[in-house]
This record gives structure tokens, sequence and C-alpha cells, in this order.
DNA sequence: GATGAATGAGATTTCATTCAT
DNA sequence: GATGAATGAAATCTCATTCAT
């Protein structure tokens, strides 16, 4: 192994450890020298990598936006809709498959931080939603008396919505439900 | 002043100050000790009455919910979806007054408790809610295929979603307009 | 009820409540605030009977020297002997009826006062003891050999231990087979 | 010197620190901060090492045991007596070397801990004694009609006893005098 | 006499961060 | 580059005691 494959084992080795705490004890709870003892890195290697938790919270999370990019090359969507069902369904998913804590954890980091990345407009999933949209009022579908970016965030709001509604209820209702139930009523109501 | 209006005065100080202190540096920011000081109280005094800032929070929290009783006392609506614009307008208009670092801090604050107080069902405004719709359902507006309690988390979902976001962007969104368009859409959609 | 009866009444709950909470919660963790709460009397109230925990503690203790006394008031013995079987079963009597945690209270009270109580040579049974044993070298039962003094410390400390030992093992230890045991073996010690 | 030697003699100062202290103020008296201040370390340094006082006690008591058995090793007992008044009689020097203030920590720290290490059964002490009562009973010394373990803690009884009541005098008694007085009429009658 | 609100010193504890080895 | 001992500011929390009402 490299000096180089080492370093990257290292660094994910972090973050696998990181989500792996936050999951059990809640991301509040959960400190640098807790992360380098289970994953048996020195307290310095942690700084080598990251500045901080929230650093690498970040770092996971970012890998939704390429996960749904990837999940989008492989698919061509005939309907607006459908494309943007599967932009929300799988980043829905996402969240589920993290679970709960995950996801309380990256709401809780945005509370310390300025700089909101969850809600950074250059993201993917907004990027690509504002897009459908457009789609969508392109083929008629949708009216031109709202702008496409408030739809965008209206749409958005709805997803976020059931995600922070999950979270606050630890993860006890179905997200799925009702995440799909609400965005599916955006659609539906862009549409009039 | 008897010593129990002092004692009261006291307890009022205390979670002024909080909240005061709460909108200018935010809820993680503020320490014990400077409650106190701005308060002109001891930090003895303040474990007199709380064990902790979350639960300053909590006690002026709780007071919403009888504003919301208060102002329904003395209103009559003949519409149910009247009753239910006005339950989450003065929900909104509540959020807004106190500032978005006083929601943010509520809904930090839940992150470290296991009493979800925010999302307690018996809260008056879930109460109320419940049944405003099935007032709506009663007179046939709503129909019959999804429960009430359904209905109302939803309803509830959309309110909270934008508050959410609001406080997500810093208090910069319009949290009125965006507020109000999302809970009446879902009224509307309520009514299919 | 008289003032002075309501007084009286006011003391003994103080001294009850505090016996009961040490049992329940160890003597280190109940305060005085503790105590005030649970017998329903003032702060104010316990500083004008006691003016701290210990010697609450001590009223309570010196009750075993007038039961001591009482009891031997009601007897004759023949035998020295069978005095000093006595007055050692009683005081382990008593301590096993109060229960080991106000042993633990009172020993671990001592290790901040000066004036050990426990200690203080003029207590009845440390008086008494020293005549029962002026009595067997009378009747040449003892020899002259060792001073009485020694003698009865010698005692006592057999009967301290037991208590101390029983203490240290949380109670789980049978304090009268120990220790009417190891006093037996002193007081034949004494006779060669 | 390597850091791992550094580390070690970080460790032994605030052990030697925290026993010079307790024999100077008492156990109760002792601060984290006074350990640290005297020991020219970081309050972090001492958590780095220890999570309380009672902890490096128990560091320091550890030691007994090994010194207990280092001694052992250079010596062979003819009579098992003499392996018994050996093994009391240094652990009563122990007792006296480190001053009576050291057992008045040890002990009071014990009312604190559910895990009572003074006590603990494995310990050498208990160990070995047992063993050389065996040896008593194996060359018709000692009868068979008390069970070893019985006898064992009955010797052991006797030299708590004594140190415990050495403490209460606030080690004005004469520890070797008493302790050694107790435990020589304990392996007597133990003879019959 | 009784009350209990208020005090505040001081102890414990946490943990991100540094930096000599 | 990697390590992890050491730092220490800063927060929480406790509680005996006082004293105005």
């Amino acid at each position: 192994m490299t000096r180089q494959e080492q370093a990257l084992r290292s660094r994910q080795k972090i973050i696998d450890t990181a989500m792996l705490l936050i999951e059990e004890k809640g991301y509040s709870s959960v400190t640098i020298k807790d992360i380098c003892e289970k994953a048996e890195l020195s307290i310095g290697a942690f700084y080598h990598y990251f500045s901080n938790i929230a650093e690498v919270l970040f770092s996971f999370y970012n890998q939704y936006d390429s996960i749904l990019e990837e999940g989008l090359k492989e698919r061509g969507f005939e309907r607006w809709q459908d494309e943007a069902d599967y932009l929300c369904r799988t980043y829905l998913e996402l969240m589920v498959k993290n679970g709960w804590q995950v996801s309380a954890a990256v709401i809780s980091s945005q509370f310390r931080i300025e700089d909101k990345y969850l809600y950074r407009e250059e993201r993917f999933l907004n990027r690509r939603l504002t897009e459908v949209i457009e789609r969508g009022k392109a083929c008629g579908d949708i009216g031109d008396d709202e702008e496409t970016e408030e739809l965008c965030w209206w749409l958005l709001r709805s997803v976020r919505g059931a995600i922070f509604d999950w979270v606050m209820h630890d993860g006890k209702t179905d997200l799925m439900a009702t995440g799909v139930h609400d965005y599916s009523m955006v659609i539906g109501g862009m549409m009039k």
C-alpha cells in the first residue's frame, strides 16, 4: 500500500468512525478524542485531515450529491415529474439509510456554523430540481405565475420539513411515507 | 412588593434576559453566568428557579400556547379554514416576533433532550388543529380517506418546515410569506 | 399543642427525616435543603434547631447512651461478664436496628469533625465498661497486669472493628454474629 | 528521557503530590487544583491520568500489596504463626509509615465508592492469610470447627479495627502496640 | 419566630488545540 | 510526518449560610 493509499484509508477511517459514533451517541456527545481512540489513530492524525468534527460531517454529507448525480447518469426520464420524484425519493432514501442520528447531526451542526452548506444554492439537488421545474414550465405543465426558484424552494421545504419532522421524532415516524406524500402534493400543487 | 412577587419578578427577569441574550448571541453562546450578570442576579438564584438554560427556554416557549389560547377566546370563526388559518398564522407571527435566533434555540435545544416538548401531542396547537380538521370533515369539506391525525401532522409539518427553513437561512427568508403559502396549499390540498 | 410541643415536634421531624434520607441516599448526598423539603419545614427552621447535619446525627446518636442506660436500670447482673455482654450486645443491636447507612454516616461524619463524639471517653458505654472490668478485676477474674483502661479500649476496639467491617461491607455481613464472636473472645482473653 | 518515561514521571508526580497534600491537610480538603499547582502540572494533565482523587488514592494503595509480596519473597517462615505475624505487622507498619491521614483518606474514600477495593477478597493480604491459616490447620495447630475464611476475616477485622481506632483518634494512639496486641490475641485464640 | 430567596465562592469537568519529541 | 502529553480557559453546578421581610 502506497503512502497515498494509506492516507486515504486513514481519512476514510475517521469519517466512518465519526459517523458510527454520531449514530451511537449523538453529534454533540462525540469528541475528537473519542473518534481517534475508536479509529486507532492519533489526535495529531485527525488534525492532519480535518480541523473539526463538522468538517468530517461535511465530507460525509457531500457524498450525497455525488450519489444522486451518479444515479441520474444511468437513467433518462421521459416526464419531468418522474425526475423530480426520483431526486426527492433518492434523497429521502439516503437519509433513511444513514439513520436519523446522522441527519440530526447535520442539522445541529448547521446551528453553529455560518456557512450553511446544507442550504448552499449551488448544491446539486438544488440545481437539478431547478432544471426539472423549468422543464415542467416549458412543456406547459407548470404555470408561469410563480418564479422557478420559489417553486424549487417550496419543493425542497417539503422534503426537508419531512426530514426535520422525522429527526424531531427521533426517527420514529415513517420518513419515506410522509416525505413522499408531502413532496408529491407539492408537485401536484405546482400543476394546479 | 411581597416576597412572592419579588420571587416571580426574579424568575421572569431570568427568562427575559435569557431570551434577549439568545437573540443577541445565539443559544449556544449564552452561558448561565452571562444571564446572571445581565439580569443582576447570582448564579445561585438562577439555579433556584431553573436547572439549565433549556428549561428557561421551555418556560418561555410554553407561553406560546397560552397566547394562542387567549387569542382564540376573543374570536369566533364561521369557517374551519379561517380558524386553521388563524392558528397557523398566529404561530408564525409569534416566531417572527421573537426572532429566528429564538426558534433556532428552541430547535437546537430539542436535540439534546429526550422529552421533545416542541412535539408533545397534548400541546394546544395540536389539539386545536385536530378539532378544526374534524370540523372540516364534519361539514364535508375534507374527505374521510385520510386520518384526522395524519392530516393534522401534515399541516404542522408544513408550518414547521417553513420555520425550519427560515431558521436555516438565518432568518433571511420571508417566513410569513413562505409559511402562509405552504400551509394554505396544505389546507387546499386537504379539500382535494 | 403548645409552642414548646410544636418546637419539639419540628426538631424531632428534622432528626427523623435526616436519618431517613441518610439511610436512603447515604450521608454525603443528603443536603439541608433535602431534609427541609422532605420534612416540610423551612431552611430557617432547620438552622433554628441545628447548625449542620452532623449535629442532627449527633443528636440522634446520643440517644444510644440513654437507651443503654435505661435498659441497665431494669436489670441487675450477677456476673460482670453478663453485664459486659449485655452492653456490647445491646450496642450492636442498636446499630443493626438503625441500618448500616446510619453507622456509615456516623463514621464518615467523624472524619470531618475535630471533636470525635464517637470516641469521647465520658460516653456512657465507656464509663460503664470500665466499671465492669474493674469488677472483674476485683473478683479476681481479670489479672492486674494490664490497665483497666487498656482492657476497656481493647473490648471497644473489637466491637467497633466489627461494626466498621460491617459498614465497609455495605451491611452484607452478619454484624450480630461477628460482633458477638469478637467481643466474647476478648472477654475470654481478659480472663486469660 | 523518552516521552513515555516523561509520562510515567508525570503520573507518579501526581500520586506523590496527592499523598503529600492528603497528609498535610486531610483528604476532604485536597482539591484537584491544589494537586496540580503543587505538582506543577495542568488540570488537564491530571484528568489525562486519573478521573478523580479517589482513583489516585487507589493507585497508591494498590502498591501496598506489591510491597507485601516483595517482602515475602525474600523470606521463608518455619512456623505459620510467624508468617501471619509478619503479614499483619508489615501491614500495620505501612500504615504508620504513611501517616493516619492517608488511612483516613482511604477509609473515607470507600464511603463514596461502590467497589470497595479495600475489601476485595482477591487482595494479596487476604489470599495469603488464608493460605497461612490453612497451614495452621494442616499442622493441627488450628481446629477444624471454624471455617478458614471466617478465621481469616476475624484476623483481618482485628487488624483493621486497630487501624480504624487509630484513625478515629487522629493517630494519637499507638497503632503498632494496639494492632500487634489485638492480632496476636486473635492468633492465640485460633489455637484455642 | 419563621421564612425561603438570594448569595457566591469554589469545586469539578470538558475538550479543542498546541507543540516538543 | 506522526504522535499524544500537556495545556488551561471556560463552563457547569453545588450548597451552606445569610438576612430582609
